[in-house]
DNA sequence: TATATTTGCAAGTGACTACTCACTTTTTAT
DNA sequence: ATAAAAAGTGAGTAGTCACTTGCAAATATA
């Protein structure tokens, strides 16, 4: 990977997550990353194969950050670090992250499939913790995850910290 | 309205919600409405202005669908009905309220104040029911409907109808 | 040091973009 | 019936799109 690789797949994310897939044009990204526009496509071969760099960053960051919770065996941990889990987002990385989400709609990915093993160590959890519907519980934690991320990500004025402080109560943690 | 002015919106409406803002050309939205390109900017002026139109019947809806929830005097009533708004959402609609929610990512539109009524009618229900924080529970009520509605919008395989459920049982209702 | 490979650039390419304009047809008002 | 206004068309426009190509510079390999 040469700098000026690194330079175009950054230069990418920040536009891309900023103004979007379909609103960026290469020759922005290649000004952006003060590089030829041909480069782009020696590197990547098109505009498609830059994005799915990309995404397979995400990829891995997103299995890194389901790791630690995955492999965690008291249920009561598993919940608080999945409740927590947006707090190990770092500002400086909200670029990244946001386009994460932007992405699944602009191209309909199927986020779905990557929840599978937290939701799997969620439902596992509860019903270790003795709950009456384990699966429906880590449905629904999973659900709040995802909408305080998206609010969170979106710039709401909503104070994440507070309703994370708040959640830790209600699951009595 | 004429008839050709209503295909346009219709055109265009699917198309933005199927494949995006950006992604849809004015040629595109003509074709589908069976009209000439030039017709799209003597109506909506530019595509913006045509986007604009699809979002203003948004607002509308959206006010419609928590005007019955707002002027609802009992608090175990306005929850139970925000709960199960999404029942409300006929499979003909999904187009129309996929697009909401997905340029509320594409344009960077901000959504919250769109909620606000629902929050407020909630904070108040809440309290008048002795909940300890009700504005956060509201907060976190409206959280869980923004994720499920993004699940169910997204073609998610949950079942939406079983997590309502869910839902109203946790709530007492 | 010689040579093969990779990295990089500048100037293209045709196709498509949002949008305009001159014009005709249809509707409305008098 | 007539004039004015609105609705609709289709062939343009300049600019931008993703992408290609030919060639030079840098780097790795021998």
């Amino acid at each position: 990977m040469t700098e000026k690789q690194e330079k175009i797949l950054q230069s990418a994310l920040q536009l891309f997550a900023r103004e979007g897939y379909h609103a960026t044009s290469t020759s922005k990204v290649a000004k952006a990353a003060n590089v030829s526009e041909g480069l782009i496509f020696r590197h990547f071969k098109n505009k498609e194969g830059l994005m799915h760099a990309i995404l397979d960053e995400g990829e891995r960051r997103f299995k890194s950050l389901f790791a630690d919770i995955v492999l965690e065996t008291d249920p009561k941990e598993v919940i608080r670090k999945t409740i927590t889990i947006t707090n190990k987002i770092d500002k400086k990385e909200y670029d990244f992250w946001k386009l994460q989400f932007k992405l699944k709609w602009e191209l309909e990915i199927d986020a779905d499939k990557k929840m599978d093993p937290l939701k799997m160590a969620l439902t596992n959890a509860f019903s270790k913790l003795s709950y009456e519907f384990p699966e429906r519980e880590a449905q629904l934690l999973l659900l709040f995850i995802d909408g305080l991320s998206t609010a969170v990500l979106k710039g709401s004025e909503l104070n994440d910290r507070e309703m994370v402080g708040f959640l830790l109560k209600k699951y009595d943690l």
